[in-house]
DNA sequence: GCCACTCCTTAACGTTGTTAAGTGGGTTGG
DNA sequence: CCAACCCACTTAACAACGTTAAGGAGTGGC
């Protein structure tokens, strides 16, 4: 029907059906079968491509850099605008997949092309009156918190937004109905998360920034 | 031998022996058959104790924060003493075993036995001016870059200080000669994890701070 | 003495990641 | 023009995993 010569797969090519599958299925749900399935080849064709499993995940997680880094314009101007802007574009492309964070983290690149992003950052911070190893700080520290609060927010269900299948706030308010603070507590937590993150980074600037050596 | 009688297995057995047999095999030789070993049992024995392997890991992550929320005196005083010390000890308990922090994320807590130690840091916390809305923006930063911050760690491999089978700090630096920046933050971000997690936290510290109504 | 309940065993199923061996089509060399 | 060769995939199979079904040993009540 399809009369394919030259090879059928690339790592690209296995990387995004496996990112398009992720979406629908779930990291549990990702199968080596599931994803050949998707691409019309048999499960150890893949190990053609790929030494196992997790090589194909480090893939999918470089793929999802390399789009993070393409998103928009390079770093420029102030380095506020820059962090934000670096931060927020992590946590939409983790966002923009089912347990993509999850993925993410736990996944090691496949090659170095994030360093270029990262250099330009660094140099950024470095230019405003940070010091190297404090603009590294500052850098890992806006990162873990995104990565971590991205985690647990898919972690919570499905659906982010919309409570389907996801947590159960009300249950859990009646459940520490003899903890009021800390039932009263959910709604912020669990709930509203783009303004929670934006907020929870906001207040790292502040913190970063009284790293800066001459600051103004 | 020993004649048992009785149950031999409960849920907290069975949850602190998995966590024993973590730290030796990682989470994923952590399979049920190895856990049933150690207890002297075969692994259907399990599923009388726990509805499924997820029902074992949440447990495991329970037992974890109920040891988290034991160890040291309650909050008191300085609300910024008591955050620290929650964070850290968070901290403190998500490395003591291997693959911790990857264990506790995803994982939902059997009981509600959290709460105590939530409630009594946010009173703290907004009887030192926050609302409590801001007070639980404020522990949920903290509480998602610590297991984010956490999770990376251990994601370098399974011993976090010697760089034994962990990453090859020098090998990256010089695939990024290009990069200078980046190259030279390696050692800042994958190096002196107690160090870094630390200096974040405060800086964290800093920006909930400007938080507070009325700060003094 | 028998029923009932608790807690574990034996056996087995389907699925998963992964490896070994085989195969066809495309290119290359003589 | 045919043979040799290698790339890229298929078929077959394996061990290990989570999980379920069925059965059995021990204890307690009436």
């Amino acid at each position: 029907m399809t009369p394919q010569k030259s090879p059928r797969l690339d790592r690209k090519l296995v990387a995004d059906t496996a990112l398009r599958l992720l979406d629908e299925v779930g990291l549990d749900g990702l199968t080596l079968r599931a994803i050949a399935a998707e691409l019309d080849v048999k499960a150890p064709a893949l190990y053609w491509h790929f030494k196992d499993k997790q090589a194909l995940l480090d893939e999918m997680a470089t793929e999802m850099m390399r789009r993070m880094n393409s998103a928009g314009e390079p770093p420029a101007g102030d380095w506020r605008e820059a962090y934000r802007a670096a931060m927020h574009g992590l946590r939409a492309q983790l966002l923009r997949y089912r347990d993509g964070a999850r993925v993410y983290s736990g996944a090691r690149f496949t090659d170095t092309s994030y360093a270029a992003g990262l250099d330009a950052g660094l140099r950024l911070l470095v230019d405003a009156g940070f010091t190297l190893t404090a603009a590294a700080r500052a850098w890992y520290t806006g990162y873990s918190y995104t990565i971590g609060y991205t985690v647990e927010q898919q972690a919570m269900g499905p659906n982010p937004f919309v409570g389907e299948a996801g947590y159960d706030l009300e249950a859990r308010a009646e459940r520490l109905a003899a903890h009021p603070l800390a039932a009263a507590a959910g709604p912020v937590m669990f709930g509203e998360f783009d303004e929670g993150y934006a907020q929870g980074l906001e207040a790292i600037l502040v913190g970063i920034d009284t790293w800066r050596t001459g600051r103004a």
